[in-house]
DNA sequence: ACCGGGCGGGG
DNA sequence: GTGTACGCCCGGT
């Protein structure tokens, strides 16, 4: 009979000496089921030695079973191979180590896990539509099995949504430190669909019917076991559950000797070392944050990847603010008060399950686009997906995976250093009429256009080609003639991501989300592209390519310049891959024109996008800072929207005042394009400060403690802040938000900062010299303007005599 | 500038 | 599991 499932999990298990290969996957109707296979053989792949050879060799564990004489591409050349089957996965390390020491060949694709060369050899998709044929059979498993003759590739219908369980632990602590071996799990929180419950094992009077107490930690792991069994998962996530819930589960079954057979095998939760992914056999476990800092962060605002910063960014809520320093003694000796812990922990868990469907179609789309398991591909970096990308496609154009580098060529590439973008430096002043121009995904586009791929640098076919560009005195090239496999590819994953960006025009709700997710996956995977190509554990590392594309790049920068020079724009400032240039007597009309006129000079797959044009705008020298020239600019557009980047409004720990008088300042001179109400404003608010008829609520500085107090070498404002907090008897240590004043009196900084609630007067002198002056200095030198025009006037005689 | 080491998240 | 994260920040030189 033939049976249609998708994968979401997969193992293998050694068999009577094979190895058989357990997919473990959901029915079209939500049936978790198991399909075995037992019909594929391990196998690498040897160049440059005789099959009778190979077939002689043998070692206590290990033998070759069968030769194969294929052909196969490396980098587009062809190749000769045997294709070396092995008894056991474990047996090709050995094996290819023997013929390449012993019998002098060349191996390749000795380095790949079994799972993974499965899914490759049968062209297989993780969540995506498999057919197999075979039979039913008595299962030894907690769920059907079935034993297949054939699995094949069904299509790309994808995994419906799957039926999913968030789970969150809450703990004993001694004095914040983690020891899973001494401390036991107080909660557990499950949330699932239309499922949400709190196991623990301490009374307390409740309303809420979900909070469900047992006798001990043991029948609280148990209970744990009983819930997976009746809820049947698809999948579970947690939050940096690879790293703390899991093991800490684990970790207290084995104290407590609990089988906790959680696995659709039976087998226990298996905890790799290191901080990798914990798993359970059979049911597929996300790591919400590991998903979210590897992938989902480049595209978010928030540096901190907290459970509460990301929930509140992607959700908009929050964690429940109770103190869990509290925790352990509120457990020990006033238990009635334990409700808001457990309140705390459903909450945890609920808002991991609500990032989970969040961020599900994202997570889906990897996976399909990759084909490997959700629980591979949400930990996998940007590097590691483009890899697996390109290894997929290699499969079906012939090509081997090159060999990973070994410990000197990763030395050697290491060392390696790109010449990056180039940077047209801006000479600092106030600029009107400003068109910002700049290079749709120039990398991604240079690579397709230019053919930059190892298979086609300095091909024999063309080295006259006028594909050519200089390094350095060295002249790159790549071929005319044939397609480089690399930019193939590239090509390909973006002309996929046109197709769905014209398919989204037409749709919307979940559909449009669908594929709004499917294009932001695209355009990842296309911009890693490069830096792939740079990567020093790349298999297909290529730092030509990666050279030439950085060259290409300054180069089309570079001519646009002149060009726009030529056509008597004066230009302003560039970096990379966009340009700004002053319009002057020139109209908005003739910069469309320029513009129009250097996409016709530029390949198919590159163009020239039209950013926006800015009426006014101010750059700002950024002399003394490290790493050279930053961008420091403002501008602002039609609509008065003003466009920022490089000034510290952005920072957390400068005094409301200061990023006030900063926009104020920036607003007046690009809106109103008044410099000298501008300067006036900035005497009247300096003057304000000085006379402190600006409220104190304006000069907190909120700022949070990295570590904790006593690990503070140098005692700064925010740390003595924290001291005076502690000293209050609030609980302050490593991550707590910390606002502090700086108070009038004597004596160094430190011994002035006053928490908002007990500080009296606020020293003028100090926000003005420290905030505010150093908030505007820089714009307002652009303009002709000392920082000391706004320190010696008569602001700051008023203030001398304020002075005690 | 260049490196070596340590950390993130969780309680 | 046919393995050995990775990128950033800090302090020292």
């Amino acid at each position: 009979m033939e049976l249609t499932v998708r994968i979401i999990d997969l193992t293998y298990k050694v068999e009577n000496g094979k190895a058989v290969i357990y997919l473990f996957c959901v029915t079209p109707d939500g049936q978790r089921v198991c399909v075995r296979d037992s019909t594929m053989a391990p196998f690498f792949w040897a160049e440059g030695v005789d099959s009778e050879k190979l077939l002689r060799l043998k070692t206590a564990e290990g033998w070759i079973t069968d030769v194969r004489q294929e052909e196969r591409k490396l980098h587009g050349v062809k190749k000769k191979l045997c294709k070396v089957f092995a008894n056991m996965p474990k047996s090709i390390p050995v094996l290819s180590r023997l013929v390449k020491d012993q019998l002098g060949a060349i191996v390749y694709e000795n380095d790949i896990l079994f799972t993974r060369r499965y899914l490759l050899e049968k062209n297989l998709f993780s969540h995506k539509e498999v057919v197999a044929e075979g039979e039913w059979i008595a299962s030894g498993l907690s769920v059907p099995l079935f034993e297949a003759s054939v699995v094949r590739n069904g299509g790309d219908n994808k995994l419906g949504v799957p039926r999913l369980l968030a789970l969150d632990i809450e703990t004993y602590d001694s004095r914040g430190r983690i020891e899973p071996d001494k401390n036991p799990i107080l909660m557990l929180g499950l949330v699932g669909d239309s499922f949400r419950k709190v196991v623990t094992w301490k009374r307390f009077s409740t309303e809420d019917k979900d909070i469900e107490f047992v006798t001990d930690e043991t029948a609280l792991l148990l209970r744990f076991k009983e819930l997976l069994d009746m809820y049947q998962p698809h999948m579970i996530c947690g939050y940096y559950s690879d790293g703390f819930d899991l093991p800490y589960i684990k970790k207290r079954a084995d104290v407590l000797k609990v089988t906790l057979n959680v696995g659709l095998d039976y087998s226990p939760i298996f905890i790799p070392e290191g901080d990798d992914a914990a798993r359970i056999t059979g049911i597929p476990h996300i790591d919400i944050f590991k998903f979210v800092k590897k992938i989902m962060g480049r595209s978010m605002e928030t540096e901190v990847f907290s459970l509460n910063a990301v929930a509140s960014e992607l959700l908009g809520e929050k964690k429940h603010d109770v103190d869990l320093d509290m925790l352990s003694k509120v457990w020990d000796s006033d238990p009635e008060k334990l409700e808001v812990y457990a309140q705390y922990n459903a909450q945890d868990a609920a808002l991991t399950y609500k990032l989970c469907r969040h961020l599900w179609t994202n997570m889906e789309e990897f996976v399909t686009l990759i084909g490997l398991p959700i629980e591979t591909v949400t930990r996998m970096s940007y590097s590691q997906l483009v890899e697996q990308y390109i290894f997929r496609q290699a499969q079906k154009h012939g090509e081997l995976a090159p060999n990973k580098p070994d410990d000197a060529e990763m030395e050697k590439r290491t060392r390696m250093r790109l010449k990056g973008g180039f940077v047209y430096e801006p000479t600092p002043g106030l600029y009107h009429k400003v068109v910002v121009l700049d290079f749709r995904s120039l990398y991604p586009s240079i690579i397709i256009s230019h053919n930059i791929s190892p298979s086609s640098f300095r091909c024999s076919c063309c080295p006259q080609s006028h594909n050519t560009v200089v390094i350095a005195g060295e002249h790159y090239w790549f071929c005319e003639n044939a397609r480089g496999f690399l930019s193939a590819i590239l090509e390909d994953v973006v002309t996929k991501r046109a197709q769905v960006k014209k398919m989204m025009k037409d749709v919307s709700g979940d559909e449009k989300k669908l594929l709004t997710s499917r294009s932001e996956a695209l355009k990842l995977l296309s911009n890693s592209f490069y830096g792939y190509l740079g990567f020093a554990a790349a298999r297909w590392y290529s730092f030509e390519s990666a050279e030439a594309t950085t060259a290409f790049g300054r180069q089309y920068i570079q001519s646009v310049i002149t060009h726009a020079q030529d056509t008597g724009f004066s230009v302003l400032y560039t970096d990379t891959d966009s340009i700004f240039l002053q319009l002057g007597d020139k109209t908005k009309e003739e910069a469309k024109q320029f513009q129009n006129a250097i996409n016709e000079t530029l390949p198919d797959m590159m163009e020239m996008e039209w950013e926006n044009f800015y009426p006014h705008g101010i750059f700002v020298a950024l002399k003394g800072a490290l790493g050279g020239a930053k961008k420091r600019y403002a501008l602002v557009d039609e609509k008065g929207n003003m466009k920022i980047r490089g000034f510290e409004t952005v920072r957390r720990n400068v005094a409301p005042i200061a990023k006030e008088v900063q926009e104020n300042v920036l607003r007046i001179i690009l809106k109103e394009g008044d410099v000298k109400k501008a300067a006036a404003y900035i005497r009247q608010t300096i003057k304000d400060v000085g006379q402190r008829k600006v409220e104190k609520e304006k000069m907190i500085i909120f700022t949070q403690l990295q570590k904790d107090i006593k690990q503070y070498e140098s005692i700064s404002p925010h740390v003595a802040a924290a001291t005076r907090m502690q000293a209050k008897g609030i609980d302050i240590g490593r991550g707590s938000f910390i606002s502090y004043i700086v108070g009038n009196g004597a004596g160094k900084l430190r011994d002035k900062v006053k928490l908002p609630e007990e500080a009296g007067e606020y020293d003028a002198n100090y926000y003005i010299t420290h905030q505010i002056i150093p908030a505007i200095g820089k714009i307002m030198e652009v303009f002709g303007h000392k920082a000391e025009d706004f320190q010696n006037d008569e602001s700051q005689s008023d203030l001398s005599k304020f002075w005690s």
